[in-house]
DNA sequence: ATAAGTGTATTAAAGGAATTAATACACTTC
DNA sequence: GAAGTGTATTAATTCCTTTAATACACTTAT
């Protein structure tokens, strides 16, 4: 489902955290869907279920899952997360792009940037 | 001259380095400029002068300044690292854009929003 | 009802990376 | 020569992540 990056050198909680929301943000894995359950994805990923735990646990205060003792953790319906992920986005967008204008690259090349990633 | 954010989780020379470049890239250093010196920085900032001088040392390294024994680190000539600082940036802007882009936000809402950036 | 599977919580240990600390040395400027 | 500079080294400390080993409450299936 998901695959770890050793490379990475963010806390792996957080990488499982964030290859999941970017899952569930494609539509990989659809609302009402059941994640693999806290053990079998740490057996999954060879991590500990701490690990997966504390994962699963920042993605449900962001509203992308929920959980449920004894029955599991299923992925949100949108209405819960789609809101928030667009404006984290768009937030994050304005300030790479301002730093990219300070840079010295003009708007044109920025434009052009921006509609060769849509058109691939 | 700069200041610490404590709440970013980054390790403290990555993060001088990162607004000692910003600095530079914005022309708030100008080429020939004298950084203050190790010591000095490490007073100012309430942090080890190792830290700074790793922090130093990177920003050497990526071509920014140049260090001298015995007279100090100076702001280096722009041809060294425009390059570079181009190239980065746009690495780092076709990245977020493509997440954007997952993210479900249009191409047009994407457009306008670069262009709003610029116009500010 | 019982067993297996689930989320959740707790405590302890281990490991690694960042930071601090304390020096030392070579060089430049005054 | 003294003071200020960059650089290097080694050790200790501190903090965070991860693992490990359990335990408990709940749900599902048999």
């Amino acid at each position: 489902m998901i695959v770890l990056d050793y490379r990475d050198k963010r806390p792996l909680n957080e990488q499982v955290a964030e290859k999941l929301m970017n899952l569930i943000a494609q539509g990989g894995l659809s609302p009402g869907d059941k994640l693999p359950s806290v053990r079998n994805m740490a057996v999954d990923l060879s991590i500990n279920p701490n690990t997966v735990q504390r994962a699963y646990a920042a993605l449900e205060e962001k509203g992308y899952i929920v959980s449920v003792t004894g029955r599991g953790n299923f992925v949100s319906e949108e209405e819960s997360w789609r809101k928030n992920l667009r404006s984290e986005m768009i937030s994050e967008f304005e300030s790479v792009t301002r730093r990219v204008m300070t840079a010295g690259i003009g708007k044109e090349e920025a434009l052009e940037c921006v509609s060769r990633i849509y058109e691939e």
